[in-house]
DNA sequence: CCTCTAGGTTGACAGATTTCAAAACAGCGT
DNA sequence: ACGCTGTTTTGAAATCTGTCAACCTAGAGG
């Protein structure tokens, strides 16, 4: 019953730093990254993330109404988000908070890293 | 017949850098960005997108053979790539040559910068 | 204990995605 | 012209996703 549920994504299993541009990726490692780009992939959910990364904490109740669908259906894309590692919930009372998880943002955005031109010497 | 097929992400038409997490995106830059996260959100082409990052460009017949996957399979994800701004083909006598579109890969990096903690005093 | 509100879970369904086999298309070499 | 190899397109099957209505759970307040 832990609502906690554990992150799918186990942000210590990942070779948590080198760009997808410094190396060809092996295949566990897509295995383990490509759920959290893919939790991005929907708009409604990069909305939300966009909401909550924007500030400290947000309850659901301020992020439900933004949207034109029903809770439920957010409830959905929220727990989406909390599997892939992006987010945190807390229950505080009444509502529910959610919040970042900074080093999953912050692999992410390692990850898109521009590593200059590698020199596989091939166009000339 | 055009094989280069205009990409559906128009980079231009975007607001091009401000971080999803400096404030709340709204609705219709999601709706443009949100494709590009979602192409990388499969494993076979989060690995493709890497080898095609990780040189200058590359070869389709040195990608198919990384994968247990049929020819037109790993079409199939190149071309979903493709149309999801992040490369480029180009063919050349018998072989397509495959490349990163920079532009692409740099606002998806921006996208994710870490804009220290805002203050959106929503909270308190 | 009862009721009210905020959120999450279940079940169902339309539409999208992944994948392959078969066929089509594009150059090259003979 | 013909066949050969590399790549994309088409068509179809199995699976996954996004969404809602209906229902359930958690805490607040009487």
């Amino acid at each position: 019953m832990s609502k906690q549920a554990l992150p799918v994504v186990d942000l210590n299993a990942v070779a948590c730093c080198s760009p997808i541009a410094a190396s060809p990726m092996d295949a566990d490692q897509a295995t383990v990254v490509a759920p959290m780009f893919k939790a991005l992939g929907d708009p409604v959910r990069l909305r939300l993330m966009s909401m909550i990364a924007s500030v400290p904490e947000i309850c659901v109740c301020d992020l439900t109404p933004a949207f034109d669908l029903s809770g439920p259906t957010i409830s959905h894309h929220l727990k989406l988000l909390r599997e892939a590692g992006l987010v945190d919930s807390e229950r505080r009372g009444t509502w529910v908070w959610y919040r970042v998880r900074p080093e999953a943002f912050r692999q992410l955005g390692a990850l898109l890293e521009v590593s200059s031109a590698p020199a596989a010497g091939g166009t000339a």
